[in-house]
DNA sequence: CGTCGGACCGAGCGAGCGTTCGGTAGCCTC
DNA sequence: GAGGCTACCGAACGCTCGCTCGGTCCGACG
């Protein structure tokens, strides 16, 4: 082991070019998205993939297995993106909240398919998945709760709360998801600039 | 008709009691809150409610009937609270915006499980009742947006954009309903409040 | 040239799904 | 006390579900 919480190059946490994810697991999303996991039947998903129920099975060992790929490429991709703002924002406690509000609306915005999934399919994760998934999102509250907190104590912000602050910033940020339209008068860029406005405000002395 | 815009008595939107659910329903929120709709049968809804299939199919059509009733009572007491809320806000504009989100944070605190559902299952509605609660949803949505509209135009407010702040009140406060726990060490009355300044804050100039 | 493994498929398995049929038990009315 | 009403229930219908079996095709390798 090498000590790996400093990656030698950190990802651009801005750039949202493409998703890596595999064609399968691209049109699943999709798919879920629009009727749910449970609404979901595997011979739907093989259609959508352009395969069939058995070719789907060669890549995946079951549905579930298909869902929890999706879950966890969402919470690991927002995690390291929300790491890389939190290195570039330095030790400025202002900057460090603007950032990683900026680097949650900009994900809810530009994967809002992947995640609304990860907001919304919870319940749908079998419990060794399900506890992964509950304990990625902790870590990632956590990160916000941990600005706030160390803000408050310097005197930058004043919070009476800071989980209670941090969750409203969060849900605010994860409701972008549900309403937000790439082809609508707002860009991505914007509506993260704004949010990150609004958080400021919310904490302000 | 008499003009039913303004009923005699108002509703104490503050007041959460009891919810005049029926018990079948009752029970079925908590069973579509735990699987999600599609991951809910018959047979473990009319188990919920001690109750055999056919018992549950002698008070509703269908299980989509079930889903829409619960839908509709949700949308409808959110949206006869915020009413009264307004209506006792008066024409103070700063009082409108407060109580608007108190009374918003505070039915998703206190009914958290139907406004999970409200927010969830949208998508396992079949068309006529989705339009349906995409029209409420949308009616309640503009009326806080007027508010934010009336307090801009008033010099009361400073908003960029009154749409996008309303969205991002409203996200905040259905939030509540995702983590939001009777038994912690915050009330709903006090989370209401402290929502109630972010949304102050988020607008003061 | 042979055979090996990855990528895929048609057909079908048992289980569970939403829904319905043909009842029954208790109460109220005339 | 006959008839009708509400509130249920056991059994089963046709269908769809997640998943698997026993293949085929095809490019890579020796």
């Amino acid at each position: 082991m090498t000590g790996d919480d400093e990656p030698a190059t950190r990802m651009n946490w801005r750039d949202f070019e493409k998703d890596p994810l595999p064609p399968l697991l691209r049109t699943a999303v999709q798919t879920f998205v629009a009727h749910g996991y449970h609404g979901t039947s595997t011979r739907t998903l093989a259609a959508a993939a352009n395969m069939s129920v058995p070719g789907l099975y060669h890549h995946f060992a079951s549905k579930q297995a298909i869902i929890v790929a999706i879950m966890d490429h969402a919470m690991d991709d927002l995690w390291r993106r929300s790491d890389a703002a939190l290195a570039e924002a330095g030790s400025d406690l202002d900057q460090q909240l603007r950032l990683h509000v900026e680097c949650l609306a900009l994900f809810h915005a530009h994967r809002k398919e992947l995640a609304f999934l990860a907001a919304t399919e919870l319940r749908s994760l079998e419990p060794v998945a399900r506890a992964r998934h509950i304990a990625a999102r902790d870590r990632q509250e956590r990160m916000l709760v941990e600005i706030l907190r160390t803000g408050t104590a310097h005197g930058a912000f004043v919070v009476a709360d800071p989980r209670q602050a941090a969750r409203a910033m969060i849900t605010m940020c994860t409701g972008v998801s549900q309403w937000f339209d790439a082809a609508g008068p707002l860009s991505a860029a914007q509506i993260a600039e704004d949010y990150a406005g609004y958080a400021e405000r919310i904490v302000r002395r």
